[in-house]
DNA sequence: GGCATATAGTTAGTTGCCTAACTAAATTAA
DNA sequence: TTAATTTAGTTAGGCAACTAACTATATGCC
């Protein structure tokens, strides 16, 4: 998680961009503000999940899950969606099966796998959530008019464009 | 960490929007992609910093002691100034003490405390990963002319005044 | 058809942060 | 000026993710 609550002061902006030629600033502070946003918004997500017994892991396969409520889903699968690894999907599973908020089921085609399905509880628990979660969303993005929301995603999706590049050659020290 | 590699397509979207009326999709498209744009440069720097024998947290550490190279550091004040706890920052400083890329001294007038120094090999640290840390930056944010990063920076600023506000008053459930 | 390779799920151990509870020292208030 | 409160740092234990190594099954190729 980043944090630096204390963010530099313009002056020590200044002194910084005097000792390094090659940052930019206007691209640090963009960075720097993203990073320590997103963290923030997170950590809110979390706090308002942990209410619910979810993490951000168990909460999105609930929410992968319930996109086709009655279908099955595959652990693998999930984990793909999720973007996690198949190791930690073992982990979240167990604890959502221990909960009662899935179910697993045999794999009729391939005997490595199972089925996994939304119990009724855990179908309940996100029309209990959901709620929560729209309205922690527009209190976050409420001082936003719908116009600098379109103008935020785009923003975004171009640094996120040049994150998931960066990202997929994993060995490289850029 | 927030992933969700998979997002909702836009039928989704719209069946989703359907279901619960609640919620706002421009409002909920930009939250989503702030979190997983965050975490995915987050991964980034954290990738990049883990060829340093660094974490965020030591990363940070280390770039407040240097915004005044000479001047001794305390840990109560870093873990405000970084953001973790006082219980975290024993842990962080005990690694980079052990890397010997800092040192402890008494403090003069508290004997609770202690003041902290970078050593030359810490500054070095610095010195080398820096040019690394400001291309990262530029590889991530080089897509965004500038005055759409100032546009950025202000779009996050205003989600971020929102999410302070909410993370602050703690027990809350939104 | 049989062997090499790939994929699915699990297990064991690591990391980086957290909270809660503690001791010691400093500060405030009676 | 002693007692109560606050602050600093540490310790112990927890949690949610990770990687690496393993077994079992399925698939592709000769």
């Amino acid at each position: 998680m980043f944090y630096l609550l204390d963010q530099p002061t313009e002056d020590e902006f200044q002194t910084l961009s005097q000792r390094y030629r090659e940052m930019n600033p206007s691209s640090v502070q963009a960075a720097v503000t993203l990073l320590k946003t997103g963290s923030d918004v997170l950590t809110g997500f979390e706090k308002m999940l942990k209410g619910y017994g979810l993490s951000q892991g168990r909460f999105l396969i609930l929410m992968v899950m319930n996109r086709r409520p009655g279908e099955a889903a595959v652990p693998s699968d999930l984990a793909r969606k999720v973007g996690v690894t198949r190791a930690t999907m073992t982990g979240l599973l167990d604890g959502l099966v221990k909960d009662g908020l899935i179910r697993r089921y045999a794999h009729a085609e391939d005997r490595r796998r199972y089925n996994l399905k939304l119990t009724e509880k855990g179908m309940q628990l996100l029309e209990d959530l959901l709620p929560d979660y729209w309205s922690l969303i527009y209190a976050l993005m409420g001082g936003l008019s719908e116009v600098e929301e379109k103008e935020l995603t785009r923003l975004l999706g171009k640094v996120a464009a040049r994150a998931g590049e960066l990202t997929k050659r994993k060995g490289t020290k850029i």
